[in-house]
DNA sequence: AAAATAGGTGACCATTTGGTCACATGTCAA
DNA sequence: TTGACATGTGACCAAATGGTCACCTATTTT
């Protein structure tokens, strides 16, 4: 089953953390930013280390890839990794079962309101 | 913006752990199985305790479903969640950018073997 | 060549996570 | 109503995670 693909593992894992989204959508918002550009995006909550940390986990499952460019290395945002889970995983349970439980969905939202 | 709400969150969260995607298809291939039923199918790798705590964090982010019944509960797949964030977040992603690098993402796999 | 700039490493720490177990509760059957 | 069965709870533990920092390396710039 293609649930236990180390690459499936390791996109799901590397999209977990929300700051770690955070970084996809910096780079959605402006592709090939360099670790410094990025860092100080990040400025507020987060030092470069902590930045750096989490593009090493991206870059591990593929979802970034780092260019070198003298001093400086840039990054750019890969969405292959998330278009293959998406389409390997994600669109079996998608079409599935929806429109017998969208009731019970609509039930369990309204009972947890908190 | 959607990716930070707490339900997606707690989506992402949730599917991030390899034996909880197992759940998911074990409920996948048998809807409605009892936690007994589930557990007694990860007997080898895991105590019921074990996965009851993985049925909380998949309830929590609705994934799954419980319906108490008597002295019994019976878990249910809901794909509602998996279809929202991959309409809302994932589809973001899987348009863009594609074809540009394809080329660059089959570089990288080329290398890496390991 | 020296100084400044950009990035990387390793050690370290607090918190979270995944897992276990002893025990408690609720429900069905005899 | 007593016992067996199905599930839940809380305490506890080891390992992984997210984060910091002091320091190192490599590349410009002057």
């Amino acid at each position: 089953m293609v649930t236990y693909f180390r690459a499936v593992d390791e996109v799901f894992r590397a999209l977990a953390d929300p700051t770690r989204r955070q970084i996809l959508d910096a780079l959605f918002e402006r592709d090939g930013q360099t670790v410094g550009e990025l860092a100080d995006g990040f400025a507020d909550s987060m030092s470069r280390f902590g930045v750096m940390k989490h593009l090493a986990v991206l870059e591990e499952a593929n979802l970034v890839i780092g260019v070198r460019q003298g001093r400086t290395r840039t990054l750019h945002l890969n969405p292959v990794p998330i278009e293959q889970v998406a389409n390997r995983w994600i669109s079996k349970y998608a079409a599935r079962f929806t429109s017998a439980l969208v009731g019970l969905q609509q039930h369990v939202e309204s009972r947890e309101h908190a």
